[in-house]
DNA sequence: CGTGTTATTGACCAACATCAAACTTAGTGG
DNA sequence: CCACTAAGTTTGATGTTGGTCAATAACACG
């Protein structure tokens, strides 16, 4: 799905991943490569980064899955995103100098780090990375808009149709997925916690949808048997990921 | 609160907020203020700018109260934030090109429009303008991810000392404030959209918060009476609007 | 003064939360 | 390979926050 390109694998992910979101030069892609990246592995239901926190770096995802997330004062957690391989989840540290939230993994991941200092020396040099690395905190944004339009104002079926549909279109993007199937490795719990629900009204909303033939799961892999009604019951339309042509395809 | 400006109003406007968000050079203020503007007003409900559309233009709040919103499938409304004099609030749209929002006047508004290509161009030659805007669409964002806890996570009675909070945090920093008093000109239904709830319930905690001798409102007019225990109540901790340390004196 | 918008009240109701227990699954060590 | 354990899922019973509907009161403005 997408292009291979030259380079180390990590740098691969990076630069693929940029390349979805704006047209670099061959200078500006050899110039990431020259990037500093150190590879850091977790454990699940690790912080990559903790609230509170001051982060030299910013890491990209290169294997597994992760989430941002708040604790709140009685202890409820609301998790604001999810990360596949290929995302930068914490690129807001390189201006905004204190994390207001963590990033954890939710299985085992793989992460490769980039100090600030050469980052922020490449968006002065490039104004074209600049560009793309701005974009892509932007498309965030408008992610989270979307999710807080949810939580607001739409009702629990809706909710977890939608993020079902969101999660397969950007795995879909980055080619994570085997025809309408995916893997989801977030438990219900979890999803609650995305979603402002509790634990068990999502078993019992996700049995609605199965009994109803929009999906399928067995254990985290998750197959979508009725793809557009999916859709229409999550009111869920796609551009606010702000993808092209090519990624929605 | 903020040092008076050598430029004409609208212009100070836009330098003063970028000065409080990043250091500016002098050349750097000197060419903001090159950029055209093109003042436009609305009436109250007026869109400024409309979901699904593709603006060539920036837009800066110059006078009155704007809210972001989407509208949903079965015709509900989220308010995803409330702009003041001073914000920029289509920022993204110099990245994003279709709207995936609208922009609507909650008052009368005056509001400054800049195209994109002379910003751009800005941007490109002075990347310290260019990490200030960058800056402001990453605290935007922060916001967000405050709002998604709230609505998600938090209850009626905490979002909306919450919203009250942040509303009075924002005002004091541009000097909007007067004391412990400010203008909310917002409606209880505009609020409730806000805050995913109804406008009925809206009112009624707000009574509760009246009662409770933690706010007192006249009209949109609010004065807050315990600003200690309206923090409590709302778990409201200023950290994620990321202000430095004048502007939360 | 009307007239339209906004705020307030009351009665009733539904979606979703909470609590607690049982069941399943996956992982681990012997 | 099995037994044991911990984590996750499912179920049922019950409770509560906040929604809906509808009517009335208070304003704001021409």
């Amino acid at each position: 799905m997408n292009a291979p390109t030259p380079f180390p694998p990590e740098y691969g992910r990076l630069i693929a991943k940029l390349e979805t979101i704006a047209l670099l030069s061959d200078t500006e892609k050899a110039a990431l490569a020259t990037l500093p990246l150190r590879i850091r592995s977790f454990k699940e239901n690790a912080d990559l980064v903790r609230q509170g926190e001051a982060s030299p770096e910013c890491c990209l995802i290169v294997e597994g899955f992760a989430c941002r997330y708040k604790l709140l004062g009685e202890g409820q957690r609301q998790i604001m995103s999810f990360h596949i391989p290929g995302d930068i989840p914490d690129l807001q540290s390189l201006h905004l100098s204190t994390m207001d939230h963590s990033l954890g993994a939710l299985t085992p991941v793989q992460a490769a780090f980039i100090p600030h200092g050469p980052l922020n020396e490449l968006t002065r040099a490039f104004p074209g990375i600049a560009a793309a690395l701005w974009r892509e905190t932007l498309i965030d944004a408008a992610i989270f808009r979307e999710w807080l339009a949810g939580v607001g104002r739409r009702s629990a079926h809706q909710r977890i149709a939608h993020v079902i549909c969101e999660v397969y279109v950007k795995m879909r993007s980055v080619g994570l997925t085997s025809g309408l199937g995916f893997e989801l490795p977030v438990t219900q719990a979890e999803l609650a916690d995305s979603l402002g629900l509790s634990a068990v009204h999502v078993n019992r909303v996700l049995q609605d949808l199965r009994r109803d033939g929009l999906i399928a799961s067995r254990g985290k892999s998750i197959v979508i048997q009725d793809w557009e009604r999916l859709q229409a019951a999550g009111d869920f339309e796609p551009g606010y990921l702000h993808l092209n042509r090519a990624q929605l395809a």
